[in-house]
This record gives structure tokens, C-alpha cells and sequence, in this order.
DNA sequence: TCTGGGGTCCTCTCTCAA
DNA sequence: TCTGTTGAGAGAGGACCC
């Protein structure tokens, strides 16, 4: 448990309801490998994109100086910054890091709303009279997190999560070809500045804003938050649609009803993967689909989860993508039954322009251990489900690639890859893949 | 400049039943 | 029996987030 005494000096806040923290932890992929080798502190570290199709999913702030930021090809990033050192990018070791982050984070208060592995919303309203206020708790929060870690986070504080997670960018570090600025680390929005700080923002900062919607609100002179608050919402309301016109004017007044939500429950489980070239031949395709069905299957099984929507995704060479789906009467979890119906939904698509990515994922999620069977299924679960836990339990004592489907007996690999491994497009494979 | 992977949410369209 | 309306649900696509 954490120090029940706020730090000694500190002023008793002025307005309690500064109960909202954004934890976030700086250039978390980069720094992870830094940490783990320290010969590379001080570099441009890139992590992702290794392969031709990939992007780059975190860049050190020595990478950032020169242009280079996340979601940006890889070959632009070498162009920007060919000094830098060039990482694949390790999974299961930033997810530990974030198991860490989160045991740390729930140290101080249960409600706790994890948005990605490198970030959080915590609500510290109701620990406050025993930990102190909400910026004494961004101060404990930080050094508590580079004790158990050695990585730093920003904290926003704020009364709402739109202002909170604003703040934690105003909390940053800065890259510049000097060097790196370190930031405050804490950043607090007392109540009586949020709107003018809001204001001050770009109106791509709002959650909500991406490329698209900035270009529409542009042509209503809409540059900063300040400017869309200003408008009438009906126009916004027109311009945007009613859910998103509606949400994004009450949050440009600083009206973010959202509460922090705790354990949320997943609503879907998918996988997909872009291939180092584009696939042409249907029988190679319809065995990726076994593949992803089995791997889905896989991870639905750990989590007792079983679903009754199926949606296949392929991408074209021209990066033209279709989804196909369709919902079961009743709820699956074997990677037979998922591959039968990605198979069926893979039939009513013409693959001639060559598919360079295939996803499956399953919606409509219930839980495993309510579903009903049918007649046809005969002993618990079914014959089909007693395989797949006997798979299941093969795979636990002996890996993955110990058992798969027969269709991919002689396939270069059974299992998909594990959730995040190949998060950051196709790695170059030695010798290519064959088609046919 | 050539675009990953895992998700969530929203909108539009179509179908079907009342 | 035919036509029109309405609402629900499914399917498809798109935008967005990290």
C-alpha cells in the first residue's frame, strides 16, 4: 500500500474535485528496450516496421527530433532518421511492463480504466482523504511507477478525462535536435483554467478528431477547440452527424460526462495479418483462414469467452478492403466451427486482385460456460469443444506449435502468432513464403 | 508517402415482420 | 390481398484510438 500520509508541505487542494489522473508512460516501447539494453540510451531507438510493409510503433524522443513518430511507414523513418537503431519490437516484454504498471496503478486506488498498455485513467475520489489530493497523488503515482519500473510516466490531473489526458501531454518530455527537454512530469488543469487551457488546443487533440473530421470541420474555419466551441451546435450537429457532433460540442464546452470505467469487458477477438506480398491463390488463402480461426479459437478458449458473430477482413493489393460477416444461432469457440464459417464468408469474395491482409474476428461475445448445446453436440461440450480443450491442454504443457489442424500439417507454422507479436506488420522471412 | 494490429463506435442500407 | 409505415436487427464500411 502506498504512503497513507501526503507528501509533508504539499497544499490541501483547493478544489477537490480534482479527482481525474491520465497516467501515461513516455515513449513506452523505446523506453523499454533502453532499459533493457542500456548501450542504446542517448540514440534514436525505432521499434517496429522491421520488415517492407511495416510502421514504426514507438520512437525514442532522440527519433522524434529528426520527424520520426508512431504510425508512420518504416521506410519513411529510415529515410528521416537512417542513424537510428531499427528494433522488432518484443510483446510479451512491454506487456510485463504494463502488468507492472497496472499492479503499481491499483496500488493506489481499484478504479482503475486501463486504455492501452502504456496508459491509464484512475479516479482517486474516493482514496483522497487517505492519500491526499488528486495532484499529490500524480507526485506519489510518478515515483512509485519509477521505483517498481525504472520508467517514467506523466500524470494529467484535471475534473473530467478529456482534460486529464490533455494535461499528461502538457506533462511530457519534448524532442529537439539539442536534446531532450524533460517536461514537469505532473501537469494540473485547475477547474478555473480548463476552458481557456481546452480552448488553446487544436481541435484535433479531442478524442474523436482523426483526419477526416478535421478536414470537415476545416471548412467551417474550425482550426483550435476554441473555435468549434463557438459554433452553434446545430451546425456541428450537421456538419458531424448527431452522436459525433453532439459529443464533440459538449466536450469543446468541457462537458466529458465519461466516468472511469474498471474491467471492461472485451466485445470482440480478432486477428489479422498482412502478408510480406499478396496472396492470389484461393486454397493458400482458405488455409489462413484455418489458421486464424484456430488461433481466435485459442484465445477465446483462455479468456471462456465463445462468440456468435464471425467477420472476415481482406485487404486488397490496393489496399481496397471488404468485411464480410455473419451471426450463428448459437455461440462458437473451436477453430473448426469458426473456420467453417470464415471459410463460407471467404467464398463470397472474388481474392483475383491478390489479398495482401486477412483478418477474422468474433463479436457478439458471451460466456463459454453458459452456452447451450445441441442435440448433435452428445457429451459435455460437445465432440467438437472436448477436442479443443484436449488441444488446449497439449498446447499448455508443450507449446503451440505442438498440435494444430490437419489441414496445415506440412504449412510452414500451425499457430497464428501470439496477440501483439507481429503487431507491427510482416517481418522480412528468409526464403519468402510459397503460394499453392 | 504508401500505409500494422487489436480494438470500439457510429452511420447507412437492407430485409423482415408487425 | 396489396400497399405503406415503422422499428429492429444484421451486415458493411468507415473513422478513430493506442
Amino acid at each position: 500500500m502506498p504512503d497513507p500520509k501526503p507528501a509533508p508541505g504539499l497544499p490541501v487542494s483547493p478544489t477537490p474535485a480534482l479527482s481525474i489522473l491520465h497516467v501515461d508512460l513516455d515513449a513506452f516501447y523505446a523506453a523499454v528496450e533502453v532499459l533493457e539494453d542500456p548501450s542504446l540510451a542517448g540514440r534514436a531507438v525505432v521499434v517496429g516496421g522491421a520488415g517492407d510493409r511495416g510502421v514504426v510503433a514507438a520512437a525514442s524522443y532522440e527519433a522524434r527530433a529528426h520527424g520520426v513518430h508512431s504510425a508512420m511507414p518504416s521506410a519513411r523513418a529510415r529515410r528521416l532518421c537512417p542513424a537510428a537503431v531499427f528494433l522488432p519490437g518484443r510483446s510479451g516484454l512491454y506487456a510485463e511492463y504494463s502488468r507492472r504498471l497496472h499492479e503499481v496503478l491499483t496500488s493506489f486506488t481499484p478504479v482503475v480504466e486501463g486504455i492501452a498498455l502504456d496508459e491509464a485513467f484512475l479516479d482517486v475520489s474516493s482514496v483522497r482523504r487517505l492519500l491526499g489530493t488528486g495532484p499529490e497523488i500524480a507526485v506519489l503515482i510518478r515515483h512509485r511507477v519509477h521505483d517498481a519500473l525504472g520508467l517514467w510516466v506523466s500524470v494529467g490531473v484535471g475534473t473530467t478525462k478529456l482534460v486529464a489526458k490533455l494535461a499528461s501531454e502538457a506533462a511530457k518530455p519534448t524532442a529537439s535536435l539539442t536534446g531532450t527537454v524533460p517536461g514537469p512530469g505532473v501537469k494540473v488543469v485547475a477547474s478555473e483554467e480548463e476552458r481557456g487551457f481546452l480552448h488553446r488546443h487544436a481541435v484535433g487533440a479531442l478524442w474523436g478528431v482523426g483526419p477526416a473530421t478535421r478536414k470537415r470541420l476545416e471548412r467551417f474555419g474550425v482550426q483550435t477547440v476554441g473555435d468549434l466551441a463557438a459554433l452553434p451546435v446545430e451546425t456541428v450537429v450537421g456538419a458531424l452527424g448527431a452522436a459525433l457532433g453532439r459529443s464533440l460540442h459538449d466536450l469543446a464546452h468541457n462537458r466529458d460526462p465519461r466516468a472511469v470505467q474498471p474491467d471492461r469487458a472485451p466485445k470482440s477477438v480478432g486477428h489479422e495479418e498482412t502478408y510480406p506480398r499478396d496472396h492470389h491463390d484461393r486454397r493458400r488463402l482458405e488455409r489462413e483462414v484455418v489458421r486464424l480461426a484456430d488461433g481466435v479459437a485459442n484465445r477465446l478458449r483462455r479468456q471462456g469467452l465463445a462468440g456468435r458473430t464471425v467477420t472476415l477482413k481482406v485487404r486488397f493489393g490496393d489496399f481496397r478492403t471488404v468485411t464480410r460477416s455473419r451471426t450463428e444461432p448459437e455461440a462458437l469457440d473451436t477453430g473448426f466451427d469458426l473456420a467453417a464459417t470464415g471459410a463460407a464468408l471467404l467464398d463470397g469474395v472474388d481474392l483475383s486482385p491478390g489479398v495482401r491482409l486477412l483478418g477474422l474476428s468474433v463479436s457478439n461475445l458471451e460466456a463459454a460456460t453458459g452456452r447451450q448445446l445441441s442435440l448433435e453436440d452428445g457429451a459435455v461440450g460437445g465432440p467438437r469443444a472436448g477436442v479443443a480443450r484436449a488441444v488446449d491442454r497439449v498446447r499448455a504443457r508443450f507449446g503451440d506449435e505442438a498440435v494444430g489442424p490437419a489441414s496445415l500439417v506440412g504449412t510452414e507454422g500451425l499457430n497464428v502468432k501470439r496477440q501483439g507479436d507481429q503487431q507491427w506488420g510482416p517481418g522480412a522471412r528468409a526464403g519468402g513464403e510459397k503460394e499453392g
